[in-house]
RNA sequence: GGGGCGUUAGCUCAGUUGGCUAGAGCGCUUGCUCGACACGCAAGAGGUCGCAGGUUCGAUUCCUGCACGCCCCA
C-alpha cells in the first residue's frame, strides 16, 4: 500500500483550522476534576474584554499552551482556565465614546440603561481576543471561560470585599488620591505612570507678613512646576539644619493673592539642596505635602473640581479655570506683582492616567481603601519561604521590595461598569456593608463601584467557584503555575498573592513565570506612534501559527525581553517546511511501517546508533528546559536537532540502506526511522501543535479525535540509547565528509565531480567498514584506505582530525588555490599550537590545573603537530611544483 | 536621587559552577536543480567578548571602578 503523499511546501493554511476544530471537537481541551492525573493547572491572566490581541498576549498564552500541552501529554489532569476581566474603566470609556457620537451620555441613559448597553456591547463586541487565541492553538478549555463580573464571579467579590469591612481591613476615609479629570475617576497608585517631561520651573517670592529684612530681603523664594498650586499653599518649609533659613522658622508670609497668612515651618523632608532649600507646601494636591500637613496640623485647601478646575476658594481673578490655564494666570500674576524671579526649562516625572495618559492630579477625596500592611507581610513571607516561587528567581527581590513599601490601595472608582460597593449610608450617617443588599427606606446605596483589579485578584481560585467548595477549586487550586509579564507583578501577582493567601491560607500558584516583554528588533517597545507594531494575526495567517509560536519562544530567553521581527518569523516558516518535508521524506520511504519498537541492537547501523544516541541527549536536554520554563533553549536544541542533524545527516546516511539492495537493513532503517520521527514529534508538538500533529497522523496512521498527539503520552528519556562509541566514530566519518566538501569548495570542484578519495587513517577499520557510506555522503565514486599515501604529482591531500585523504584530480586543481588553501590551514594550525605549547610549558598550568584538561591539551598538541607537519609538507611539494 | 538589568560577528542574541579552536538565526560573498525540501544544499568572510584594574597557572565567565544603554521606584 502507498503512503500518502504530503504536499511539497507545508501550508499551514490548509492544516491548522481543520486539526484544531477536530481537537474542540473531540474535547481535548476539556478536563474534569475527576479525570484521571495528578492536577496541573493555569489560569490565563484574563485579558481586557475590550481587547484584541497584540504580540504580548500572543507570547504569553504560546507559553501557556506549551506548558499545558506538555503535561496534558505527561498525563496530568490538566486545565487550562480561560476569561476575559470586564476592566472597568475601558470598557466604559468604550461604550461612552458610542453613547458621545450618538450625541447623548451615560447620565442621560442612566445607570440601568446605560449598564445594559454596556453588557449588550459586551455580549456581540467583547471578548474577541478569546477567538483570535484559538488561531494561535491555544488548548483552553473553553467550556471553562468565565468573566470577572459574572454572576459566580461577582459573589466572590462582594464576599471578599463584605469580610475585609468586618475584619477593619477595608475602610473608608478622606485621604490624598490620584485623581483622573477626564476618566473622573479616582485611580490607585499603579495606575498612575510616570512620564518625563520638560516643564517650567518658576521661582517666586513669598513676602513677609512683616515687611522686608534689614537687609533688604522683602520673602522667602520657592520654586514650582505646577504654579496654580499656590493657590492652596499653606505653608513654606525649610530643612530644620538648613542655616540659611534658621532665623526665619516661624516667620509668617502673605499669600500675594489671597486674604491669608501662613508660617514658614522646618521639616527633613525637605531637600535643602533643591533650588533654593525652601518648599512651598500644598497639602490638598501633593503626597508629600500632604503627609507634611499630617505632621505639622497644616490647613487643608482644595483648589480644584472633579475636572481639575479651579474652584471659587481660589479666589475671584483665578476661579473657573482649567489647571493649566491657571497655571499660566499664576505666573502672569506674579510677575505683575513683581514676585516672580524667573522661569526655567525643568524636566520632571508628571504621573499620567495609565488608561488615557491624562496627567492625574493628587487630591483629597473620601473613598474606600484596603489597608495592606497584613496582607502584604503574609505574601512576602510567601516568597520568602518559596511556597510561591519565581521563574528567573530573580525577579523576586524587586517583588518583595515592592511589598515593604506598600501604601493602602484605593479601590473605588467613581463610574457604573464595575463590581457596585455594597455599602449603604443611613440616616445620620451610620453605614451598613453587607452582602445582602440593604432595602430599607433612608438607605442609599453608595454610587461607586471597584477597581477592577479587585475582582481579578481573585482569579486563581474565583474562577474554580469560591466561595463555594467546588470539586474544581478542591482539585485544581492552588494552581501550578502563572505565566505573566514581569510588568504586572505588582499590579497583580502581588494581589492574587496577598488575597488567597488571606482568604484560603494558600498561595494562588506555586510558581510565576514571568517572560519578557515583546519588543522590536532592536529592542524597542512597540508603539503605534513607533510604527513598530506587529500583529500576531497577521503573522499567523501569513506564516502559520506553528511558525509565529516558535518565533516568539526561540527569543524568550529567560530573564530578558523578547525581540520580534517579522522576517525572523520566516525564518521559523522555512523550519516547519524543513520538518514538513523531512515528514515527506519518511512517509514516502516507510512503506507502511509504523512506529514501533526500536530493532535489536545488534542490527543498528552506525548512524542509527548515532542518531538514537544525539535523541536521547536532545530529549534530556529538551525535558531540563521545558522544566526550567527556558523556552529559547528548547526551541533552539529542537530545530538544530532536526535540521543539523536529522535533515542534514541522517536521512542522507539512511537513504543508502533505503535505496541498497539489503532487504533486512533497509526494515532496520524504516524502524529507526519511524521510531524516531514519533519521538521528536512528541518533543515538538507542545511548542508547535499543528504541523506535528499533523506529521505524526499521517505517520501513525492514527484517525485524530482521541487518538491525536495532542494527548499521546510523553516519551520517556532512554539514557540506554546514549552511545559514546557511535558518536565519536560518526564524527570521524562526518569530519572526513566535511573536508571533502570545503576542499571542493574550495578548489572550484563541481559538487558533480566523482574521484576516488584515498584514506590513511588511525581509524582505517572503521573508515573501510563505512566505506560505502562515505561515499555516498561525500559523493565520491570510492573509498578506499591504505597505509600510507604515496603522494604523485597531480594529487591533492585533504587533511581531517583522524588522518589525512588523497585525491587524484591530475589537471583539474588549480595550483594557486591549492596553495592559498594550505597556507591558511598551516597559518591556523601553527597559531594554535603556539597557544597550545604556550600553556603546556607553564608550569603553573601543569600543576594546577585538572589532569583531564592538561591530557586534553596534550592530545591537542600532537593533533595539531601531525596536521602542521603534513600542511607544511604538502605545501612545500605543491609550490616546488608550481615553481 | 535609590535599586535592578544589560554591553559578545553588520543586526538580534546563546555561551550551564573559570579550561577544547567563542557559537546560532538573519544579512553578506561564492558555488550548486544528484529523487524530501531553492521555504533548499555545500562552503566562505566577519569578533581587541564595552573600557581600566584585580584575583588566578588560566578570565567572555569571578571581584572593583568607569563609560554607555534600558527598566522599575522616588
Amino acid at each position: 500500500m502507498s503512503d500518502p503523499a504530503l504536499p511539497k511546501a507545508y501550508d499551514p493554511a490548509a492544516v491548522e483550522p481543520a486539526l484544531y476544530e477536530d481537537w474542540r471537537a473531540a474535547g481535548l481541551f476539556h478536563a474534569e476534576p475527576d479525570d484521571h492525573g495528578e492536577p496541573f493547572s493555569i489560569v490565563i491572566p484574563p485579558p481586557n474584554v475590550t481587547g484584541s490581541l497584540h504580540v504580548g498576549h500572543a507570547l504569553d498564552n504560546t507559553i501557556q499552551d506549551v506548558i499545558i500541552r506538555r503535561e496534558r501529554m505527561r498525563g496530568r489532569n490538566a486545565v487550562w482556565i480561560p476569561g476575559t476581566d470586564h476592566a472597568g474603566i475601558a470598557t466604559q470609556n468604550v461604550v461612552e465614546k458610542q453613547l458621545a457620537a450618538e450625541g447623548t451620555d451615560r447620565h442621560d441613559l442612566g445607570r440601568e440603561a446605560f449598564l445594559d448597553r454596556v453588557w449588550q456591547w459586551k455580549e456581540t463586541s467583547g471578548g474577541q481576543i478569546l477567538t483570535q487565541l484559538e488561531k494561535l492553538g491555544a488548548s483552553a478549555d473553553w467550556q471553562r471561560e468565565v468573566f470577572t463580573f459574572d454572576e459566580p464571579r461577582s459573589r466572590a467579590v462582594r464576599e471578599v470585599f463584605v469580610a475585609l469591612y468586618e475584619q477593619g481591613l477595608v475602610y473608608r476615609g478622606q485621604r490624598l488620591i490620584n485623581w483622573c479629570p477626564r476618566c473622573n475617576t479616582a485611580l490607585s497608585d499603579i495606575e498612575v505612570e510616570h512620564e518625563d517631561t520638560l516643564g517650567e520651573l518658576a521661582r517666586f517670592v513669598y513676602p513677609f507678613v512683616d515687611g522686608p529684612d534689614p537687609d533688604g530681603r522683602a520673602g522667602i523664594e520657592v520654586a514650582t512646576t505646577r504654579a496654580e498650586t499656590m493657590l492652596g499653599d499653606t505653608a513654606i518649609a525649610v530643612h530644620p539644619d538648613d542655616e540659611r533659613y534658621a532665623a526665619l522658622v516661624g516667620r509668617e508670609v502673605r499669600h500675594p493673592f489671597q486674604d491669608r497668612t501662613f508660617a514658614i515651618i522646618a521639616d527633613d523632608y525637605v531637600d535643602p539642596e533643591f533650588g533654593s532649600g525652601a518648599v512651598k507646601i500644598t497639602p490638598a494636591h501633593d503626597p508629600n505635602d500632604h503627609e507634611m500637613a499630617l505632621r505639622h496640623d497644616l490647613e487643608v485647601i482644595d483648589i480644584l473640581d472633579d475636572h481639575a478646575t479651579t474652584t471659587e476658594v481660589v479666589g475671584e481673578r483665578f476661579a473657573g479655570m482649567d489647571r493649566l490655564v491657571a497655571r499660566r494666570a499664576v505666573k502672569q500674576a506674579l510677575d505683575e506683582f513683581g514676585l516672580l524671579l524667573g522661569v526655567e526649562r525643568h524636566e520632571h516625572a508628571v504621573g499620567t492616567c495609565s488608561r488615557c495618559h491624562t496627567v492625574v492630579e493628587p487630591r483629597l477625596s473620601l473613598q474606600w481603601f484596603v489597608a495592606m500592611r497584613q496582607l502584604a507581610e503574609k505574601a512576602a513571607e510567601a516568597v520568602r519561604d518559596a511556597r510561591t516561587v519565581f521563574v528567573p528567581a530573580a525577579r523576586a527581590k524587586p517583588f518583595l521590595d515592592w511589598l515593604d513599601n506598600l501604601h493602602d490601595w484605593c479601590i473605588s472608582r467613581q463610574i457604573w461598569w464595575g463590581h457596585r460597593i455594597p455599602a449603604w449610608y443611613g440616616p445620620d450617617g451610620q453605614v451598613r456593608v453587607s452582602r445582602e443588599d440593604v432595602d430599607e427606606p433612608g438607605w442609599v446605596r453608595d454610587e461607586d463601584v471597584l477597581d477592577t483589579w479587585f475582582s481579578s485578584q481573585l482569579w486563581p481560585f474565583s474562577v474554580f467557584g469560591w466561595p463555594d467548595e467546588t470539586p474544581e477549586l478542591a482539585t485544581w487550586f492552588p494552581t501550578s503555575v502563572l505565566v505573566t509579564g514581569y510588568d504586572i507583578n505588582t499590579f497583580w501577582v502581588s494581589r492574587m498573592l496577598m488575597i488567597s493567601l488571606w482568604f484560603t491560607g494558600q498561595v494562588p500558584f506555586h510558581v510565576v513565570h514571568n517572560h519578557g516583554l515583546v519588543r522590536d528588533e532592536h529592542g524597542k517597545k512597540m508603539s503605534k506612534s513607533f510604527g513598530n507594531v506587529i500583529d500576531p494575526l497577521d503573522l499567523v495567517d501569513t506564516y502559520g501559527a506553528d511558525a509565529t509560536r516558535l518565533a516568539l519562544l526561540r527569543s524568550a530567553a529567560p530573564g530578558s525581553d523578547v525581540p520580534l521581527a517579522e522576517e525572523w518569523v520566516e525564518g521559523t516558516k522555512r523550519f516547519a517546511n524543513k520538518l514538513w518535508n523531512v515528514g515527506g521524506f519518511a512517509l514516502s520511504r516507510l512503506e507502511g511501517v509504523r512506529p514501533g519498537a526500536l530493532p535489536d541492537r545488534s542490527a543498528l547501523a552506525i548512524e542509527d546508533r548515532w542518531l538514537l544516541s544525539r535523541l536521547q541527549r536532545i530529549h534530556l536536554e529538551v525535558d531540563a528546559a521545558y522544566d526550567a520554563y527556558d523556552w529559547a533553549t528548547v526551541s533552539r536544541t529542537l530545530y538544530h536537532f532536526v535540521w543539523d542533524e536529522l535533515a542534514d545527516w541522517y536521512v542522507e546516511a539512511v537513504k543508502v540502506r533505503l535505496g541498497g539492495g539489503d532487504a533486512e537493513a533497509a526494515a532496520t532503517a524504516r524502524q529507526v526511522l519511524a521510531n524516531v520521527a514519533d519521538r521528536l514529534l512528541r518533543l515538538l508538538h507542545p511548542v508547535m501543535p499543528f504541523v506535528t500533529e499533523a506529521l505524526w497522523r499521517a505517520l501513525t496512521g492514527a484517525p485524530g479525535g482521541r487518538d491525536s498527539l495532542m494527548v499521546a503520552d510523553w516519551p520517556a528519556p532512554d539514557p540506554a540509547l546514549i552511545d559514546e562509541q557511535a558518536e565519536a566514530d560518526f564524527a570521524v566519518l562526518r569530519e572526513l565528509v566535511t573536508e571533502v566538501n570545503r576542499f571542493r569548495s574550495q578548489n572550484g570542484v563541481a559538487p558533480s565531480a566523482r574521484f576516488e578519495l584515498v584514506v590513511a587513517s588511525d581509524r582505517r577499520a572503521l573508515i573501510d567498514e563505512h566505506a560505502p557510506l562515505v561515499a555516498a555522503l561525500a559523493g565520491v565514486s570510492a573509498v578506499v584506505t591504505t597505509d600510507a599515501l604515496h603522494e604523485r604529482p597531480g594529487t591533492s591531500t585533504i587533511v581531517f582530525p583522524a588522518g589525512r585523504a588523497q585525491v587524484d584530480l591530475a589537471g583539474l586543481i588549480d595550483v594557486g588555490a591549492e596553495l592559498a588553501r594550505l597556507a591558511k590551514l598551516r597559518d591556523k594550525a601553527r597559531s594554535d599550537l603556539v597557544r597550545v605549547e604556550g600553556k603546556l610549558a607553564n608550569d603553573g598550568f601543569l600543576a594546577k590545573a585538572p589532569e583531564a584538561v592538561v591530557a586534553k591539551e596534550r592530545a591537542r598538541r600532537e593533533e595539531l603537530v601531525d596536521t602542521l607537519t603534513e600542511l607544511e609538507r604538502r605545501h612545500d611539494e605543491l609550490s616546488a611544483l608550481a615553481g
